[in-house]
DNA sequence: TATGAATGAGGATTCATTCAT
DNA sequence: GATGAATGAATCCTCATTCAT
């Protein structure tokens, strides 16, 4: 009935020393990535933080001392590992050059900074988990899509102007830009067993499809000096 | 998931008169719709089957009597839902009009057939759940994906050599043509709160991106002769 | 982070017979016996639901059939073991009595259908969680104390005015005429085992306090005519 | 409650200064300190020993240093506050008063040194854990209970010999002489919000009941010079 | 067939206690 | 002595599945 006013766990632990700080980190660290395999192999609900502290060599109760629940150690998660990577695209020299140019910077990013690391999981999982959890939907739009959109938006629409770009329909929808990185992620969790997928061909293709590249076929077009994906 | 030593039952139970029969199938009908309101609400680990019984109208035990368990009712919604429209998109007609014309039909059945019913849900489904469903995934690759591969492939390699492409990109990736279906989905269930996305128009833009259109901007852009979605 | 409105369950499952029904309340009340046991052994805190489980006869989960959780279960038995005794102390016809004659009916209900019953237990627990249950003391209050104050005062104001009572002690604080009982009860599970104590003979011994009897020395009161505890 | 092999460790730490000893006083008595209010606010199942490390400002650990364990915390914490009152009640020169002066400095006695303290907490502490406690129980039996019962009984029975008493109930249930303060005590926890038990009028009231005063009501009765309540 | 009460394995969370620093 | 991070046993509650009616 009346519950003791539960004061939320601190965050972080307080520390003392210095080893204990690195010590601390480390642990936080080690549970996190812990929690992304888990989390990316069985979805929010099917997870078990058993399973996520036996991977990361912690004992159950430890995750509640850096984590208030399963909930807020998936959101942590999530911020932790996006908020790094929200700057890169958002650079302001990026207003200085031609569409295409920073249509392949996006596609390299992606590649490299997405897809090849653990925050292609990351992602996956806001794609994956998103639909349910409205804070983590919001953080994702306030802080990723929200901000990359507004970098772009005026770049794109400058580029219509000074007709760099066939018609307004980027200027209008950035999305179309990252649309097959999208479909990257999902292709590649669910299909790859079927009819692999090379992220950066398709990206390629992608690009050539929006701005112009005549020939191309596969293998040829890495010789290409346009870019260097 | 993992399954237990469960004994296979009847998917549908035995039937003798012909109201029988189709009161059954009613039921089933019913359980499936239900089921489909609380997975897409919630997910595949999160929903219980006595809300699922609950909107149904039937109890918890009936469903029993339909599906052999959670996992299979989760599996043969997608089925019952998905099965109807792979037909729509792999017709042989299809193979004898413009890449431009192909686009735009793909875009119209997705935007009505799809975006405008509930088969957005199972599709959003299919992408939520499929890495965690192998069999799933597995199910809508052969069903879906692979016939419409199939199909637009060859139409899209002849398009190529006959120049009504600018280079093979499409033909290498038809994906592309579709990658921007996926972004409304997605978009449409965890960003629309924050700036709704009108998806009719969104697809105009994406083919306007691929098929010239030099003009556009937004309504006028309905006018257009070209296409009717 | 958002949860499904949890729609409370039904304190009572639907009934379909009378076979059913009359099963439903058997097992409810096998629940609430060994709920009481429990709870009166160990306390509410200490109490595990596993135990009054197999104590009961069910599955763990069958409590939360008939109770929402815990701390329901724990209100409804105080509710359901007292509700019943509340109606004997406030009849109408006591208030034709003379003030000793309604002390001594009070204390032979005392004896008789609370001490000599399981309701000890509950009164116990209610004295004891009480303070840590907001609700069940406002239940008991409204239920049981103002219910019995309310009777009460009246008799003993007329009887004061009448000059039954040497004064207005027991019309200002008729908690005067029940605080053995309390004595009783807390005694009895704390010291009877170091110097047991006769429930009948206190509450005998607080008549003879409040109302005369000038003689009196144990045994031999039990003869007196006066009382029939 | 139930011990699992608990080596015992020194309830006091090893002193060496004298400075540390003091220290180490001030300590123990925070951290009792803090146990009471947790204890009493709490129960003794419900309490955490965070809780009280918290409020006495030390660490969790510390609280090992100077109890064994959280049950030795709670019975050392009765025993502190409970010893020295019990010397007050059992004083030689009582048994040369008269019953009724003896009740009086007894209600006094209840009125400011117990319900006017936090003594009060720590005696309804022994009340709802009493019974899970069976040392506590003992405890306050023998040095409490027995302690009074011991040293008013002889009074009680001389007064009946002189006919300073009507009967002899209370020479052989000194109980009834306390039974108010239990009183007071619970409806003080439980009952206060709904109607306030002013506890001074109700001993007195008592008082008034045991040894005639005739006349009586209320305010006007704290100008009686009998007694200084 | 249909029902829904009953089951019990499963998993999140808490907290007394330990122990390295 | 003190600390407080770490541990993991303990316990509440959920929900897929079964089965007697």
């Amino acid at each position: 009935m009346q519950q003791k006013g539960r004061r939320s766990r601190a965050a972080v632990p307080a520390l003392a020393g210095n080893a204990r700080m690195a010590r601390q980190a480390e642990r936080r660290g080690a549970i996190l990535a812990a929690a992304l395999e888990e989390f990316a192999a069985s979805g929010f609900a099917a997870t078990r933080l058993d399973d996520v502290a036996r991977r990361a060599g912690v004992a159950k109760g430890t995750i509640y001392l850096y984590f208030n629940d399963k909930e807020h150690l998936f959101q942590e998660l999530v911020r932790a590992e996006l908020s790094p990577i929200v700057g890169a695209v958002a650079t302001p020299q990026m207003a200085q050059l031609p569409p295409q140019a920073i249509a392949e910077i996006i596609a390299d990013i992606f590649v490299r900074e997405i897809f090849g690391t653990r925050r292609k999981d990351v992602i996956r999982l806001v794609i994956t988990e998103g639909a349910r959890f409205p804070k983590l939907a919001e953080f994702y739009y306030h802080e990723v899509i929200e901000r990359v959109m507004t970098a772009l938006r005026p770049i794109l629409t400058r580029a219509v102007e000074r007709g760099e770009l066939p018609n307004d329909a980027l200027a209008r929808f950035p999305q179309l830009l990252v649309a097959p990185a999208l479909v990257a992620l999902v292709w590649n969790s669910m299909f790859d067993r079927f009819a692999p997928l090379d992220v950066r061909d398709l990206m390629r293709a992608h690009l050539d499809l929006l701005f112009g590249e005549r020939t191309s076929s596969g293998k040829s077009a890495r010789n290409s000096p346009r870019n260097s994906l």
